[in-house]
DNA sequence: CCGCATCTTGAGAGCGTTCTCAAGACTTGT
DNA sequence: ACAAGTCTTGAGAACGCTCTCAAGATGCGG
């Protein structure tokens, strides 16, 4: 009972094959100068005996420990987890990372830090001494922060910072923000808006900027106003209650909002059917963020759909591939697309479509 | 520029605490015998140099690796892996599994495995090797996977099984689906339901049998029938929608059912809808799962409550609590909650409140 | 105040890899 | 056929920690 089972470790395989350790480390880890002869024995006993190389060997004996950390945010307690429904950040992420990095036999673990804890440093100094990953991506909100940041530069550890095009040290990565308010923005213009209003994310977050620019460049190049049709929430649902409260009490003319996060989209929703206004009849909504909460609402959300799995993947190819060199600024930039669903439709015909500079608002 | 900071070691903390290597790693390792004076001095070296013990090092001289290895289902492509919608057990998961594991000097990984895949083997097996993991969690549709068990029995892990309560090794833990079942169909049968039907998840699920129980002990217990109140469905939304067209097709009389997952009740909401049916006035609906897509629903759904953080923090501390022994049988059970929304109310008054003996229906 | 048990500390080996460096086998140019 | 490479292979140290075991310090009963 029980025998224990005696891991097969490099040893053993060369001792199969009847070569030297190093020869088989080469074999292993795709070294040159190793006579296809000998290289196709020594794969035999590896497959033979099922040999898989300890993780925690290599880290301590070569440079990389092919271990790539995942920042994650942390709320503080279940019900603050729970409240954050419908992100599935986590899941894409893992998708995106965990299979990238098995393709290059890397691992892929999850830290999860809490923004408005004090000890941030000491945390998160803690799991880069304990598990010294050869890589790190950063999630907003953390890609901007000073602390962590400097903190991954100090220790010489390549990052990846998704959802940040700022300079300074680590890879950059976006998901085409701008580009995507743009294009939902043009959308609603094409389907004849002209009154299309915005809840934007908190400033904190740059990507809320962002949005912000691609909705109003949109607006300009069609020569429409936005004067008054932007409303500030914090991508929770209260804010966009709040937001779409406001917006529809100051134009009557409105027949569309963008909303910068599926949970205040979800809210204007709301707000629209207290208010007897069906969508996408009387108003559209396009939303940002595509999780899955969005296609279960009456209507499905038309939204522009955030390549999180991609990007992450993205960033850990990057962070593979480069050295700790790489000073390479350039961002790099994964493009969001727009899911149609059935939220979207032209405006109202008692909404003129132009002549009159300003909708009549609706009957 | 970019000088290379080096790593803290146990032997900089002896050094600056003047005292052995060994010391030192008693002192982290909360070992016994070391003087208070001792101690402290160590301690105050550790804190000063802020050194963190390698988790490679510890699980290369140890017999310890301090990692946890979560196994969950991977869907094939990003396609279906979005189609999963609503799923967020990773992200359960993962708040239980990484703050609980952290407590205790863990680290928890996740590992993708497919199902459908010939080689789970091979792919699970050279997961074990390279990460040599403490102990294993298996979720559902892995935890009564037989070569999967097997393997890990063989190898000698301990490991966890979530949503099985078969005998066998590992670690049994479930959700109290029985109960939860009986708990919900009670609670309708109290609002004077007594048409009470459930769309059922897959036989494959030891959970969907579970539930059946939980809901025909009810209806037993309170003399109702539930012949040809039974479908079911595979916990998708297009098996959903046939079940519940099925289901009112066939009982013109029934006030409530139950779904066996979100994704299934939520279809059996837009059942309803399309067949003019209020919820909760003609229709009450209750599910299972409470992911957050449920929350956005009109109505709002009345949902069991999986506690899958808990169920997991729970898992993870069993593993590390007892060794690779404890061949204790017993079946732990986390019980689920209820959380009543507003897809639930009394039966319409047009659904005769029978003889008395049950429920009067409402006013 | 001695002898023995117990507590405290340290020395050295070993975990499974990769790294560095050196030695032998093969080429190649002349 | 010989010197000077280049390829191929292997030996041994090193990574940072914990284990085992032994030695010194301390405590206690008589």
């Amino acid at each position: 009972m029980a025998r224990v089972r005696k891991t097969v470790t490099i040893r053993d395989v060369a001792e199969d094959a009847g070569v030297s350790l190093q020869t088989v480390s080469r074999v292993v880890n795709g070294g040159p100068n190793v006579r296809p002869q000998l290289r196709d024995k020594v794969r035999a006993s590896i497959d033979r005996l099922g040999y898989v190389p300890s993780l925690a060997a290599q880290r301590m004996s070569g440079s990389r420990s092919y271990i790539i950390l995942a920042i994650n945010d942390r709320e503080r307690t279940l019900a603050d987890w729970r409240a954050r429904l419908g992100t599935d950040w986590v899941d894409q992420m893992l998708l995106g990372g965990i299979l990238t990095c098995s393709q290059h036999g890397y691992r892929m673990m999850v830290e999860l830090v809490d923004t408005h804890s004090d000890h941030v440093e000491r945390e998160l100094g803690a799991a880069l001494s304990a598990l010294q990953p050869d890589g790190v991506i950063l999630t907003p909100p953390h890609s901007e922060n000073r602390l962590i940041t400097q903190l991954l530069a100090e220790r010489n550890i390549p990052f990846a910072r998704i959802g940040s095009n700022a300079p300074g040290p680590g890879i950059p990565l976006t998901m085409g923000d701008e580009s995507a308010a743009h294009l939902a923005t043009s959308r609603l213009i094409e389907l004849g808006h002209r009154r299309i209003a915005m809840i934007a994310g908190p400033p904190q977050y740059s990507l809320s900027g962002w949005r912000i620019d691609g909705w109003k460049r949109a607006l300009d190049e069609a020569g429409l106003p936005h004067d008054g049709l932007l409303e500030v929430g914090d991508f929770g649902y209260a804010s966009g209650t709040r937001a779409a409260r406001a917006l529809l009490d100051r134009h009557a003319d409105l027949t569309a909002i963008i909303g910068s996060s599926d949970q205040m989209t979800l809210a204007a929703l709301e707000v629209a059917r207290d208010r007897g206004l069906s969508v996408p009849h009387d108003l559209s909504l396009i939303s940002f963020d595509n999780t899955p909460i969005v296609r279960f609402s009456q209507p499905p959300l038309t939204a522009v759909d955030q390549p999180i799995a991609e990007t992450v993947s993205r960033a850990v190819e990057q962070l593979i591939a480069r050295g700790p060199d790489g000073d390479d600024d350039a961002v790099i930039e994964v493009p969001a697309g727009l899911v149609e669903r059935y939220s979207t439709a032209p405006p109202p015909v008692e909404a003129p479509a132009q002549a009159q500079a300003h909708a009549p608002g609706r009957a």
